[in-house]
RNA sequence: GGGAGCUUAGCUCAGCUGGUUCAGAGCAUCUGCCUUACAAGCAGAGGGUCGGCGGUUCGAACCCGUCAGCUCCCACCA
């Protein structure tokens, strides 16, 4: 097909991975081939792509590319977690606008709605990978909820159960009252609140006016409150240790108690203790054996404990309560207070610490091969950063609130009798049988109606995806297992990295993945978080619509620094657009040469190609060093220049025949053969225009995304320090063009005075084209009238029709002369300084007289030319 | 309250084991060019007391201390 002005991106795109596809390229079966292996992080059902994906997924594709190259078995396995709270809600919030209440729907209808809302949503966002180019092995796609899957998620509660780290405990737990579901600690985020503290007065069951005043954000609870708590050692309220209050507005008579749990210097010194609705007030209810009273419904409305305002909203509450006791002279103080709330990370509703019975997983019992793991860097963590934050949280590591009040998710398999006994079983048969062994009676048994928080099914997602729980063994799990890399967001490093390490050594023996790479956080140029409510966060489709897939990806790991944070602004997608039509250029430039191509064309450019052959090599060896270190971003930068500066500004300019000159077939060839190793290289990065160039440059069988990359050579420095001169001196001698007002067209006649002459001299007809000299030769002594400059050792003399700019050049060499004496002047203190001779390394002091050897030459050639002027 | 990280050009960031003409890159800016692949381009140029102070060292952007500012994580003072 004919290349056009410009790459099609939209076109290409589709026709490529659709071709991809059909080849099945991306399919892995294990073979005798090393694996490199990566699962996806399972992006929730519920989502749509965004910058956060686009960043992940494409780190993950280039991985995953470059292994394909390097001969792998490359294999990256796709998959959508069922994401219980976040899909419930969604699927809720659907129903509601339907006017269906869940409420009135039985579980297994609700749960039928949830199937028909995941089958029609639930694979968009996989959809949307495509378009970016992953190349994932579709055939593999996992779901968290697939039957195998949630036979293993319950295989393993038992399992757990069993060995006695599962257990069921009334405990204080973060109640979301608008998903109304326990929450664990991870899933609250703490966010800094302003609020209010009232300074409130309960009168002392003492004879007389006497009052006793407590300070609290909170006075929607004191109907909860069953005590006033004060320091043992605070001498105001010594008095008052055993006697009682009344609670405002409704009444009831608590005790006055002491504990050292209170702090003198906060407020009043005075707590009220509310041990149903605080933690801490929990606390000390247990230890002083106070009544619990329960003021909230679980929807956050009170309860008719409250006695007052019942089914009122706990906000609403906050106020009217707080204006009553203002009203009724309660109140002494009211101060404005900053503090922490907790919120639930995915309703955003405040959290209210609730007492209930639920289900936990014994952390403790599980975490020490995974700690250890991390720590000794069996695992390794890039950045490195992140083993201090994992080791702190593994180390405090506290008990796994597993259940949630919900309907969609794996439900959790325990069933009771009448009298509330528990029986874990795989499933209801199971449940019946060991209930006759234990009880040695039939009854009926009821299963529990909660589901497992969505983390105790992601946890397997390495193991299960290769189905290592429900077939053990299996030479699906024994070849791909433990992957390759995991990438992911730092943010998720407890709820799922943690937990995901301590299932590996759990169930697999060994770890789920070599190395961890954790990604920044996508934020706009301002800094901040990309999200819904702010509006700052782009729509991805629309960007690849617009600029091409290659662009974006290119956008977000030009400025993916590894593992900080990235400020992506739109216009990096810019300049991955430009480098598209660079490369795209480019390739026309050389598919025009290709019918001018004859064995009888003089010039061989030996020296461009023998230059860009080593150039070549040695980007290949530092691009194996930052993919080592997945420092990605560095990786594409040392591409981008390597092929706009030193392919197409320098290589194909020096070997570009003059107009409608032939090419020599050797020339061709091997610029044929550059760009495709560019392309190959740059495939990762940028899989569509890549391929797309690869078979235009060439008609061929085979693709890009399945070629392996030539074997390791070793570059000749020689060579490349040649090419460094020939760049060094084209750009001296166009500047000193520039600086003296020579029109790019004014002929000049070039003249080099060298000691090494012979280092020119293969390219030196390179050398003429490139300043647009009419002749070039080499003198033994300045020539009169004529433009000086001095580059490394040489000095090379321009001679033109136009007057030379004398002063313009006297001051351009005075300054370098300047620079250089004082350069030298410092370099002949170094050396002059015994300490330094005695203390440095040979080399460092070799290098050091190298330096001034060659200051003090340059010097010389700089005062030679002044003087010749 | 505890911990981690950051501060280098106008902006975003590299700078790895202290030593190469080390103070860099991209973007932005300025100058000159519609040169027969590309003006979405070409050829050049300018621009920084490496946050402040002190120390270690023959030598510090880099190591140590300290101060200032910013960011994130963790933590039950109402």
């Amino acid at each position: 097909m004919e290349a056009g002005k410009y790459f099609e991106h939209a076109a290409a795109e589709s026709r490529w991975y659709t071709h991809w596809l059909a080849r099945g390229y991306f399919e892995s079966i294990p073979d005798e081939r090393e694996p490199y292996t990566i699962v996806i992080p399972p992006p929730n059902v519920t989502g749509v792509l965004h910058m956060g994906h686009c960043l992940n997924n494409t780190i993950q594709d280039v991985l995953i590319r470059r292994a394909r190259g390097q001969g792998f078995n490359a294999c990256w396995v796709p998959g959508t977690d069922h994401a219980s709270i976040a899909t419930e809600a969604k699927v809720v919030q659907m129903l509601r606008e339907r006017g269906i209440q869940k409420s009135s729907l039985s579980r297994e209808e609700f749960l039928q709605y949830a199937w028909e809302w995941k089958e029609k949503y639930g694979g968009i966002i996989l959809q949307q990978l495509k378009k970016l180019g992953c190349s994932l092995d579709w055939s593999r796609t996992h779901f968290t909820m697939d039957p195998d899957y949630y036979r293993s998620v319950i295989g393993v509660f038992n399992d757990l159960y069993e060995k006695g780290c599962i257990y069921r405990g009334k405990r204080m737990i973060h109640w979301d009252p608008k998903a109304k579901t326990a929450l664990s600690d991870e899933e609250v985020i703490r966010k800094q609140t302003n609020q209010k503290l009232y300074h409130i007065r309960y009168r002392l069951d003492l004879p007389g006016e006497e009052y006793i005043t407590v300070a609290t954000v909170r006075p929607e609870t004191i109907m909860g409150d069953t005590a006033i708590c004060v320091n043992p050692e605070d001498a105001r309220y010594l008095h008052l240790h055993g006697t009682h209050a009344f609670v405002p507005l409704i009444g009831r008579r608590i005790p006055i108690i002491a504990d050292e749990y209170v702090a003198m210097d906060f407020g009043t010194g005075c707590l009220k203790v509310t041990p149903a609705h605080d933690p801490n007030d929990y606390q000390l209810g247990q230890k002083h054996r106070l009544e619990i009273v329960n003021v909230f419904n679980d929807d956050g409305t009170l309860s008719t404990d409250a006695q007052i305002h019942v089914g009122m909203d706990r906000f609403e509450a906050r106020r009217t309560i707080a204006t009553e006791l203002e009203a009724a002279g309660y109140i002494v103080q009211t101060e404005e207070y900053t503090s922490e709330v907790g919120y639930s990370e995915r309703t955003d509703a405040v959290v209210e610490p609730r007492l209930s019975l639920q289900w936990w997983v014994d952390m403790k019992k599980i975490a020490d091969p995974a700690l250890r793991a991390v720590l000794e860097e069996e695992i390794q963590f890039y950045p490195g950063k992140f083993k201090n934050l994992y080791r702190h949280w593994m180390e405090n590591i506290k008990d796994w609130c597993i259940s949630r009040q919900l309907w969609w998710g794996h439900r959790i398999p325990a069933w009771y009798d009448a009298e509330g006994n528990v029986i874990v079983a795989q499933d209801e048969s199971e449940a019946k049988q060991k209930y006759e062994k234990q009880f040695g009676r039939t009854t009926v048994l009821k299963q529990d109606e909660d589901c497992l928080d969505t983390w105790f099914s992601s946890w397997l997602w390495p193991i299960e995806v290769f189905k290592g729980y429900s077939n053990p063994g299996n030479p699906e799990i024994q070849y791909y297992y433990p992957t390759q890399t995991l990438v992911t967001a730092p943010e998720i490093i407890f709820f799922w990295v943690a937990r995901m390490i301590m299932a590996g050594f759990e169930y697999q023996k060994a770890k789920p993945f070599e190395q961890v790479y954790f990604t920044g956080i996508v934020r706009d140029k301002l800094g901040r978080k990309m999200s819904k409510s702010l509006g700052n966060s782009p729509d991805l489709l629309a960007l690849i619509d617009q600029y091409g897939a290659d662009a974006v990806r290119f956008g977000i790991l030009i400025s993916s620094p590894a593992g900080n944070d990235l400020l992506w602004d739109e216009s990096t997608n810019e300049q991955g657009a430009h480098f598209n039509n660079k490369l795209w250029n480019a390739m026309r430039l050389v598919k025009m040469w290709e019918p001018r191509v004859r064995e009888d064309a003089s010039e061989k450019s030996v020296f461009a190609r023998d230059w860009f052959r080593n150039r070549l090599q040695e980007a290949r060896n530092e691009l194996d060093v930052q993919f080592k270190e997945f420092r990605l971003s560095e990786a594409l930068k040392t591409l981008y220049s390597l092929i706009w500066d030193d392919f197409c500004s320098w290589y194909l300019e020096w070997v570009k025949p003059g107009f409608e000159q032939p090419i020599h077939p050797d020339v061709y060839n091997d610029t044929v053969d550059f760009y495709d190793q560019l392309m190959q290289l740059l495939h990762p990065f940028m899989p569509f225009i890549t391929e797309e160039i690869y078979h235009q440059l060439r008609s061929r069988d085979n693709d890009l995304t399945n070629t392996r990359y030539p074997s390791a050579q070793k570059n000749e420095a020689a060579l490349l320090q040649a090419g460094q001169r020939m760049k060094s001196a084209i750009t001296a001698i166009r500047d000193a063009r520039t600086r003296n007002q020579l029109k790019p067209k004014d002929p000049v006649q070039l003249y080099i005075q060298s000691a090494q002459a012979a280092v020119y001299q293969p390219a030196l007809a390179l050398l003429q084209k490139q300043v647009n000299a009419e002749s070039v030769e080499f003198v033994n002594e300045a020539v009169p009238k004529s433009i000086n400059l001095v580059v490394d050792q040489d000095r090379f003399y321009l001679l033109t029709q136009n007057a030379a700019h004398t002063e313009t050049q006297k001051t351009q060499l005075l300054k370098d002369l300047e620079y250089y004496k004082g350069f030298l002047a410092t370099v002949e203190k170094k050396l002059g300084n015994e300490r330094f001779v005695q203390n440095a390394k040979p080399d460092v002091i070799e290098a050091e007289r190298k330096k001034k050897a060659d200051a003090e030459s340059k010097i010389r050639l700089i005062e030679e030319s002044l003087r010749s002027m």
